[in-house]
DNA sequence: TTCGTTATGGATTTTCCAGTACAGAAGGGT
DNA sequence: ACCCTTCTGTACTGGAAAATCCATAACGAA
């Protein structure tokens, strides 16, 4: 069974998440996922079925190491609860930055994704995908909020499921503040002040 | 000089409004838009030269009204400050309920536009009327913000200014939050965790 | 009524891009 | 060395959707 030089899949991924969190589904070519993946259309497409399933790919991928990076955060037991928001915070605003500095906003698959009705519609798998990582990223949010309530760092007056929707939510409005051209020094000041519920 | 039975502009930028809020530029056809305004396509660019400028008039007249609308609500002198800042996040949470009537999300032109690159590079009066409505939107809440603190009804440990970008902030969050099909009352009282730093 | 202007319907053209076909290259196994 | 499988480059196909054309209809003014 000859296997010739190989085919990063991974990579590939990483690169299309990189064009798909910026640009979203539809405003992304195959041209343009070949060009930042190194590859050609016909690797992809002997790879992945069809644009639809390579962003269903980058989508998954896109999500479970964003999640991955977020519990490494939360789930910080050296840091206290209200360190942990601050800490979660400051890395959203620092891939805004790392982007800003190549000239463009981070962008989010999930929001995208979100914000795209006929997208999801399109294939389930996406709606459930999203679901499931919502739920997931708030449950890991719970947990951070109970610990900060628990070590005294939060205010025990939110209920933990409240907090953790408007840390959600105040990342996905983040998002989208970020694309004005915000300094992340405001950005800062706007999570932190959105989260002064908690955070006293 | 004739003019036969005309054709109500308004009424169609209205129509093209309300498809492009939801679907965003690429997702909404001109089949689509016809569809929606009562219209052909002939008649359609007899009026506007392309999709584009349609595109940016509907933006246009989008914007105008929304902030109007918000205008009304924030700077009316018979409501505390509070009052106009609740007022203002249940306007919102009403055009998602009236939305999910309809079996979709609001959406929102403003939030598709600053998530689209590619569209604000393509033609520099988008940027600039995003960039413009920005800070009338922000001025806005700002003074209301001011007549809040003034009136005793908001907390003057905060900036009007940071608040004011706050609000923005949280607003686009619950749009992207509302596609997740969440209650009203649940968004309702994300939102209000959100400016807990002012209404305390 | 007649003319000039503008609106409309439908067919047509054009453009763009996802996806395919296919021939050949690059390995690995035996 | 030989074959077999998997990758790659290029050119092509097909379809969807933007934009145009044109013949006709609806009106207002003179």
């Amino acid at each position: 069974m000859g296997r010739p030089r190989g085919f990063d899949e991974t990579a590939v991924l990483d690169a299309a998440a990189g064009q798909f969190r910026v640009h979203g589904f539809e405003r992304t070519s195959t041209e343009q996922l070949c060009e930042a993946a190194g590859v050609r259309r016909s690797s992809l497409y002997n790879t992945f079925d069809s644009k639809d399933e390579l962003f269903i790919r980058a989508l998954e991928h896109y999500i479970t190491s964003v999640r991955a990076q977020q519990a490494a955060i939360l789930e910080d037991t050296e840091l206290s609860g209200a360190d942990r928001l601050r800490s979660l915070i400051d890395a959203v605003i620092r891939e805004e930055e790392d982007a800003a500095e190549r000239g463009h906003a981070a962008g989010c698959m999930v929001v995208h994704s979100f914000m795209n009705p006929d997208l999801r519609e399109r294939d389930e798998r996406i709606q459930a995908m999203l679901d499931h990582d919502l739920r997931q990223r708030t449950d890991l949010l719970v947990a951070a909020i109970r610990a900060g309530q628990a070590d005294g760092s939060l205010s025990g007056a939110v209920s933990p499921l409240d907090a953790a929707l408007l840390a959600n939510t105040v990342i996905s409005g983040l998002r989208v503040t970020a694309q004005s051209g915000c300094t992340p020094e405001t950005l800062r000041r706007i999570a932190l002040t959105g989260l002064h519920a908690l955070l006293h």
